[in-house]
DNA sequence: ACACCGTATTTGATCGTTCATATCCGCGCA
DNA sequence: TGCGCGGATATGAACGATCAAATACGGTGT
């Protein structure tokens, strides 16, 4: 059952090669400053020759700190697949990775509630800290951490009152200054084609919406799709009104597909007789013809924000006082034309 | 600079508060067998009532297995953003999850070699394994895997000769299927736009479509891109040529959104005179329009067999006799129309 | 020469588990 | 009654590091 899996170089076996202790080994690597130049020289090199590298498990151990975030994976929704997790997750490995913590993903396992997901990590004493993303107003995995005093940080927003552990990206303003964008072309008709489900994000994006179409004096209507399979038809409907709007706004990139049909459907060409925006900048909307224009979350930023903040929860033992948001910028491409 | 953090319920709180040894407790939970069942009982309970489970550190610092997967995160090329990670990273997270094991994250840092970023995990024994994926013909990371005796799997193949501890898509056989699929709906002048780069995977698929061009009597070009700006360009090309074909064969479907841009412009209706497929099934082809045709990958199949190869290895010392090609299996989506 | 001091290094204890082995206990049998 | 046996439970050691405290060392000042 168990292969005889060999152990590898333990720093007993350095500090015997180097003549000298232990601890002068340990300290080679944890606190240098500690050591006279010659001696640090001296073992800095054999443990470079031996390879040698603290056991992470016995380091932990002792130490009680893991260098790992847990990341909670979401459960993906077939019909709005989140194709943004693998920027979102690359960006936090990066960062993490630059502050010495490695990502471990976790799910939520079959049959299993959030908070025995979650609880299981924690008595395990599996990370140091746990990341979220995609929570909801009333999302009961913050409720849970925060009940046990865990430290965590929030792609999203916490509900005002909840630890401020957030980040965020700024759906309003971006929304308002993609309406703008549309503005600075000549468009004055506008229509914001959403996806129905009742989520956080997406309400702020139709805010941002609605904001920016009085702030630059534009007019138009909204509406609404349950899934894949209306996003044409309710794409049209938009598309059918008189006056006939110029511009299609969109609350995520993956409603482009569907509305380049439509457009195509009502005989107009996509960034020439009407310009269609969307939000995420997912990797294929630049593949898309024309190429769509959209917001681009900052995603890096985001994730060393959380990091950071992550960080500093551990450290002073209490999540931040506030929650941080980022802007998020449009990218024009050529979806949107010019009106005269 | 440490916060004071709590450590949590240990296996000696457990025994005391039960009446029995650190031992006994061990046992209720990785050899119940060995316990009478009342006394079983008793402990298993306060367990669960006192939230105790083994600390993971301890427990790998003293039995050499950490129960971790560590996953080298492949370079992301903006070209060609490899949105499928998402979804195998999923179908991994659960198939490992299953066998007691997490999915750990690591990427090679900055300047640093690929067998750095394996050798720190190797030595800070933080993982029990690796999971490689993206493999090209002659892959270092392989090399120093098996070098180092590391017990690893891969998604892709690994040349000849060398350890077969790999899972892979037949895709040669699943564009011949593919190509099989079009004439079956009576298309006879078929071409195939592929991508330039020279991956093993995308060889496997140019191979796979001109076996089946053969074995279907068919007839048809192939031409290849450079990048996302050429797709449209390359793919009228093939359209223009006499005798049409009458369906395009896409090496990924990535070239989608460019291939149906092509149709268009061309004066052709993607699933009405003009069949467009992929391969892959990205999320996103299902809301083109019309819907692509495209191959899915078994990815939960994939992922699990890699976790059992994995575990195989690690039981035995050794990795298994032979690699393991999966079916792909192509979906027939409106972008394939019947001629006649 | 000796006490003193700050720095460099070593030593002993400990983190929480599992492994290997020892002890305990009840029972059947000579 | 005493012995052997096997299953249930307990004990000692070890995994490999860091923490906390002790000791060795080299130089100064008196």
């Amino acid at each position: 059952m168990s292969a005889h899996r060999p152990r590898g170089v333990s720093i007993m076996d350095v500090a015997r090669a180097a003549g000298v202790s232990r601890q002068t080994v340990s300290n080679a690597i944890n606190a240098p400053h500690k050591l006279r130049a010659d001696t640090l020289e001296r073992v800095s090199t054999l443990i470079k020759e031996m390879g040698y590298r603290a056991d992470q498990s016995a380091r932990s151990l002792r130490s009680g700190t893991r260098q790992v975030i847990a990341y909670l994976t979401p459960e993906t929704d077939p019909a709005n697949p989140n194709a943004l997790m693998s920027g979102f997750l690359e960006a936090m490995v990066a960062a993490a990775g630059d502050a010495g913590y490695r990502i471990l993903l976790v799910r939520q396992g079959p049959g299993q509630s959030e908070a025995q997901a979650l609880e299981d990590i924690i008595a395990a004493r599996t990370a140091d800290a746990f990341l979220l993303s995609d929570v909801l107003d009333d999302d009961r995995r913050v409720d849970y951490l925060t009940e046990a005093g865990f430290p965590f940080a929030v792609f999203g927003r916490t509900r005002p009152g909840a630890p401020q552990a957030w980040v965020d990206v700024d759906s309003v303003q971006a929304m308002i200054d993609m309406v703008g964008l549309l503005a600075s072309h000549g468009h004055r008709q506008v229509a914001f084609l959403g996806t129905s489900a009742e989520l956080p994000w997406l309400r702020h994006r139709a805010a941002g919406f609605r904001i920016g179409k009085r702030r630059f004096g534009m007019v138009g209507l909204e509406a609404y799709v349950d899934g894949p399979d209306e996003v044409v038809a309710v794409a049209r409907g938009l598309l059918d009104r008189l006056p006939r709007p110029s511009a299609l706004v969109l609350d995520d990139d993956w409603l482009a597909p569907g509305a380049y049909a439509a457009a195509q459907a009502e005989g107009l060409t996509v960034g020439v007789d009407v310009a269609v925006t969307g939000f995420n900048d997912m990797p294929y909307t630049r593949l898309l013809q024309p190429p769509l224009t959209t917001v681009r979350l900052p995603l890096r930023r985001i994730a060393d924000a959380l990091v950071n903040r992550l960080l500093q929860t551990l450290e002073d033992g209490v999540p931040p006082e506030a929650g941080l948001l980022l802007a998020g910028e449009p990218v024009l491409r050529p979806s949107v034309p010019s009106v005269r």
